[in-house]
DNA sequence: CACCTAATGTTGATGGCGTAAACATAGAGG
DNA sequence: CCTCTATGTTTACGCCATCAACATTAGGTG
């Protein structure tokens, strides 16, 4: 049979791999990051443990590849959000919005994203199209002075990352108003623009 | 002998609790989280591993108590950073440096303390003296108005938090510079307070 | 002082985990 | 058809958290 109709229940899988992480990000959807073993993702997927082995050199891997996704889904989230808005500076606030719901609609998925497991080194995020979307609108909010704009960068993306992280670690409560009066630019990411670009004012 | 000199060798050790959150402690220091077992900490200790269970009623407790040390320690902390200042200005900022320096120093000690482990539903830092202490912070710069002061208190919250969240998970590089830059109260906590209150300008 | 009890530690067992090694099957290409 | 390789399986090891049953000891009461 074809390779991809997954066979139900022939020898082989016809895509484990795959498979593995939709059971993965199913159970990051209900359960916590640590809650997460191989051996019940091949348990949910209806293969035996050792299985994801020839898939995954590790645990980590599989992780990682997880945290990938998470990526992806928030980079795509944010681009939705800001493609509502028709200026920068509401498009801005628009994909810091966008970062907070999307951590708080799926907080082990986030967590992950960002999250401690030993990722030595990478940069993920960095090299992401939600992060180069930030640095666009930065840019065309801090009007050319390099370091003002790596500043504000770094600044909104603090305040989202953090906001998000409080909020899921039930520091603060996780409702909607306080999201936009913390992303509120008119107050904190035009603290900066103010004096050059504006695109708009009240 | 006294109950305070632990007995090197005797089969009760004298304060099997606190050498348990100490070695915890240590532990934290050089590895993950996920680096600690219960069972690793006896054998630190010296004591068999279920000992751990007449001070503990499970691994999340111990590792809550090690939280609330760590929470304890940041408040220390900001205190003594914030202590150097003379006006309300700086100390606002300096607490926030010290937010982050903190995490810097002490990764998983500060990823525990706000950390992903089920804390179902406890405030932590939420009652805490850096809490307090940034609240106060936050009323003094806002000059009244209740809502913008609860609004910048978050909002400095969120920055150095994700700030510190970023630099832990090697999104950023963690440059003291760049702590400055962001935690910088001409540009960000002044947002609002320069049209209200002010304890001093350049 | 002797004794009892509660606090504290130990041993042993259970079931789960990540992962390595050796073996089994099946699909693809000669 | 037959072999090679990719993919799964079985078995096993050592680690973990935790439970139950047992051992020791400290400290208060007679």
């Amino acid at each position: 049979m074809s390779t991809s109709k997954a066979a139900e229940r022939a020898y082989h899988h016809g895509d484990l791999r795959s498979a593995l992480l939709d059971a993965g990000l199913k159970a990051l959807e209900t359960g916590n990051i640590s809650d997460i073993s191989l051996r019940q993702l091949a348990r949910d997927v209806g293969v035996s443990a050792t299985a994801v082995y020839r898939h995954f050199p590790d645990k980590q891997a599989l992780m990682q590849a997880l945290a990938q996704e998470g990526i992806d889904r928030l980079g795509q989230f944010q681009q939705l959000a800001a493609a509502d808005s028709h200026n920068s500076g509401d498009a801005f606030a628009a994909t810091g919005r966008a970062y907070v719901r999307f951590a708080l609609s799926n907080p082990s998925l986030f967590r992950l994203t960002f999250g401690e497991c030993d990722r030595a080194g990478q940069t993920l995020f960095g090299e992401n199209l939600a992060a180069k979307m930030l640095q666009q609108r930065a840019a065309s909010a801090s009007g050319g002075d390099a370091t003002a704009e790596q500043t504000l960068m770094i600044q909104a993306w603090a305040v989202v990352h953090g906001l998000a992280m409080l909020m899921l670690d039930r520091q603060l409560p996780p409702d909607d108003g306080l999201i936009d009066r913390v992303i509120d630019a008119r107050t904190l990411f035009t603290a900066y623009s103010t004096g050059n670009s504006s695109d708009e004012s009240p």
